[in-house]
DNA sequence: TTGAAAGCGCTAACAC
DNA sequence: GTGTTAGCGCTTTCAA
């Protein structure tokens, strides 16, 4: 049997009224009677009910977070990381963290509506896609939201992102400084936001530097270890040789590595590899992969800070948030 | 305005009653009533308030998992996989999955309590300890759980677990086959509970093979790759030296295969390298990692059912689950 | 300083 | 087949 307000009110002698309002803090309780309500309370190691509250105050003090599955071999150290940020911050906050998993596709929408019926008072909204069924969604409906993630067709929506553009001309840049001009690259889906911007920054650097871009130069992946190796065969199947595989991610760069050894190349001597996020198996690989550093775990946190200030009413200082992300040299370009 | 079932019923003409039991598929609602209430629930949108539900019901229809993060670092590629799998299940048996993190420590227990009171109808609980606080806790307040994982000194309780200690065999079996007589290990943290088993089977291993255990060649990791290229440093300064280096997961083995080849070694040839988990970075390292595969993402799944299972009263086919974990050679070991 | 009463949205026992 | 009523645990007027 829960300890309810109920139980402290008949333990106490009080009214139901007058524990909650000596537990919730108000100031017109006596002292004495809040000592012993708040004794008692604790004593018998009351919580209040959760649902209760929520159906009371029409709120329920939790956010939630869809993450986009695309299989059973989900298996992806940013997401995890992410978690972290936001779950602590969450936590900081009092607020409670609902968790979904839904694939992309026809029935996304439901899941979201089910979040928002009572279950959640905002939405974190990640990786996010063009022309984003979910940002169209949410915006419609009303219901507060952050992204981790711009729209380039939506632009009227709190985000934090990370500024792949810059990011990549800052990687080309590194590698056209080396010598390289013959440079492939491994895209993340085309139907990701952040993949406009990276191979948008891709070209770009080429072309400030002289280098005509070459569509023949990139292969799409879908982020995981064996896109990343498929589309290194590619890549070191054209003629004239490449000197230089960069990758939409980190994971996909591990991928590629792993392909450019097996065909008896050296990473970093005779191919240059370059990633993106720098995830701390980046650090470990052999060689240690050079890549473009993403602050995953603030951005979760600061993610889920802008929602809470949404959902409480507090202005944001910043609605719309670009991050530069940071050139990690190593060994991976020689 | 939310949609409620009062905005259904003035709607319709009918009572919040017989549109609850109509929405409900009670069968004593006359089938025009039936359609009529259906469509225009459909065509209002309407999602049943979730917080109202669960005070009725008394049941909140979510399970909870607290993450035990150790820090801003946490980048497991092993959880994001068990995570997924616990949500795909949940969402398939129509669950909520309420997600904290909590690092282990004094006021773990609280975020539990906090779980416990109207906000879950159970939990999962991961990385099992010795001694575990958690698991007393909830044996304590009667809350269904299910554990990813064993305990040594509370044996009574569902779980899903994996054979540390047979996995470890086969490993060192393995490399005793390949000759190997000096094999170093780099352990997880001695509170978790499978560090246990896992070293357990690494000693039993050598014993049988006639190889005297030797606590100078443990030494123990935290799991991450830092800490296994840091135990790697210490094993590859024994004398006289290891022909090979086991560690407790494949992160850490990674870190370990980095210093080896930082100093100079060959991994597979010079010194063999050997992890547990086949997370999928361990497929694509150089070399490719040999390791003990954990279904993870199966695991995430039947821990998710057997607790649902629990709650609804439903009896289960196995209650203490321990699986084989299958040996994966790869090149790291030659 | 305290208590009675209403009501958040939903379900279910009990009329009719 | 349908409606009335009560109540889940909590907060918040309003009275006393």
């Amino acid at each position: 049997m829960p300890v309810t307000l109920k139980t402290i009110a008949q333990k106490t002698g009080f009214s139901i009224t007058t524990v909650s309002r000596a537990l919730g803090g108000y100031d017109d309780v006596a002292e004495s009677t809040r000592q012993l309500i708040l004794e008692t309370a604790q004593a018998l190691g009351y919580q209040p009910n959760a649902a209760a509250q929520r159906l009371k105050r029409l709120r329920a003090n939790t956010i939630g977070l869809i993450i986009p599955t695309f299989g059973p071999r989900f298996s992806d150290p940013f997401f995890s990381e992410l978690l972290a940020g936001i779950g602590n911050q969450s936590a900081e906050r009092q607020f409670d963290l609902l968790v979904g998993t839904q694939a992309p596709g026809p029935n996304e929408i439901d899941a979201y509506r089910r979040m928002e019926s009572g279950r959640v008072d905002g939405l974190i909204v990640v990786r996010t896609r063009q022309n984003d069924v979910r940002i169209y969604h949410l915006q419609e409906t009303g219901m507060p939201f952050v992204a981790f993630g711009r729209c380039d067709e939506a632009q009227d929506f709190p985000y934090v992102d990370v500024d792949g553009e810059v990011g990549m001309q800052k990687m080309v840049q590194h590698l056209v400084d080396l010598g390289h001009r013959r440079i492939g690259y491994i895209a993340p889906p085309p139907e990701l936001n952040f993949s406009q911007h990276r191979i948008a920054g891709y070209a770009t650097a080429l072309k400030m530097n002289g280098i005509p871009y070459d569509a023949a130069l990139v292969i799409y992946g879908d982020l995981t270890q064996q896109s990343g190796a498929a589309g290194a065969v590619y890549l070191l199947g054209i003629d004239p040789p490449l000197t230089a595989i960069l990758a939409g991610n980190d994971t996909m760069a591990l991928g590629a590595m792993s392909t450019v050894r097996e065909r008896g190349f050296v990473v970093g001597k005779d191919i240059a590899v370059g990633g993106f996020d720098d995830v701390p198996d980046a650090e470990y690989a052999h060689p240690p992969l050079t890549t473009l550093r993403q602050p995953i775990y603030d951005i979760g946190r600061q993610t889920c800070d802008m929602l809470i200030n949404i959902i409480q009413g507090i202005p944001l200082s910043e609605i719309q948030v670009l991050l530069e992300p940071e050139l990690i040299i190593r060994k991976s370009t020689g």
